[in-house]
DNA sequence: TTTTTTGTTCATTTTGGATTGAACAAACGC
DNA sequence: GCGTTTGTTCAATCCAAAATGAACAAAAAA
């Protein structure tokens, strides 16, 4: 009886959240996590997500997703994907039960590393061409605007790469 | 007659945007500002306004953004508010027109900087509030729990506490 | 083999937040 | 005073992105 022994032990805790096992406690970790990745603008089911593997005392699988945070199979599992390409989850094996559990990782250098090298160093990037070609633009533009408008472009580029510069840094000062 | 000296000679340009005066260069340079803040979470309009003062060579008063950029008034209005406050937009006297003229500040240090200051810090007090209580939550927790979630609490702290350190140095770091 | 369990994909639905536009206020010119 | 111009506010509307759930595939158990 792997799907309902939950039930069994967990529920009289008065502070539950509604129908499945969510104890106060971890409802505010898990909003904690909800405000950040807000911030990110990552949507909200990632965070419960991941809040509730960071809580937990031990690995978790979908179905006990689904369950406890009530949010549907399809949400969970691009969750998952998203979490897994990050970096932000490690797959468990757990004997006797051949569903893959998940567990969260919590450094919070490996976090910030990833997230900056996966969601924002492509964006980087891909400013940096579109600038180049917006200089080529610039150079048949008529004399009076190409003036002022080179040296905005110049600018953007600028802060693009100062940009790229820092946030190694910062990544490596979160590390302690 | 202010109001329509730039269909005088503007228009002319084959690569305008549709009715209003925006060239493709300088659709463009919005469009940069508007990948920028969609990453930082803020909505187009913002970008497309302060995307539209950079790369003017002269201040702009509201209309002139409402009618070249084909939004609304309300949303210009908000969204220079919105400018205003976190600094990225100076006010400017233009003389004989009383509208209230706006300039785009282009130092990248000051913009990141504010930015910062005025959006993600006021977010990291008040986690640091909402973990403060979490202790307290914790504290009466049947002892077997309470181990293992005290020690997740107090890594959110310190997570906070080594952004809180960070996010000034970076930047320092960005003015160069 | 057939059935069940586990997990993914993707077309549809839902929804949070951005945008609109009309009502309003405030400042200026007459 | 009265009309006009400039700018703000906020309830209603709209839309892009998130969530859903059914269809599907793959693997294990029977």
């Amino acid at each position: 009886m792997p799907s309902s022994d939950q039930q069994a032990n967990g529920p009289s805790d008065a502070t539950r959240d509604r129908a499945a096992g969510i104890s106060g406690v971890e409802r505010d970790v898990i909003e904690h996590f909800v405000e950040i990745s807000r911030a990110l603008g990552q949507p909200r089911s990632f965070a419960e997500i991941y809040g509730l593997l960071f809580i937990s005392p031990h690995p978790l699988a979908m179905d006990d997703l689904c369950e406890r945070l009530e949010i549907s199979k399809g949400s969970v599992s691009q969750g998952l994907k998203f979490l897994r390409d990050i970096g932000a989850v490690n797959e468990v094996e757990i004997e006797e039960d051949r569903r893959t559990h998940y567990e969260a990782v919590a450094e919070l250098r490996h976090l910030a590393g990833r997230f900056l090298r996966d969601q924002i160093g492509p964006r980087l990037a891909g400013s940096e061409d579109r600038l180049k070609r917006l200089v080529t633009a610039t150079s048949n533009l008529p004399a009076a605007e190409r003036a002022h408008v080179n040296r905005r472009v110049t600018m953007l580029q600028s802060w693009n790469k100062n940009t790229r510069r820092v946030l190694p840094l910062a990544i490596k000062l979160l590390g302690e």
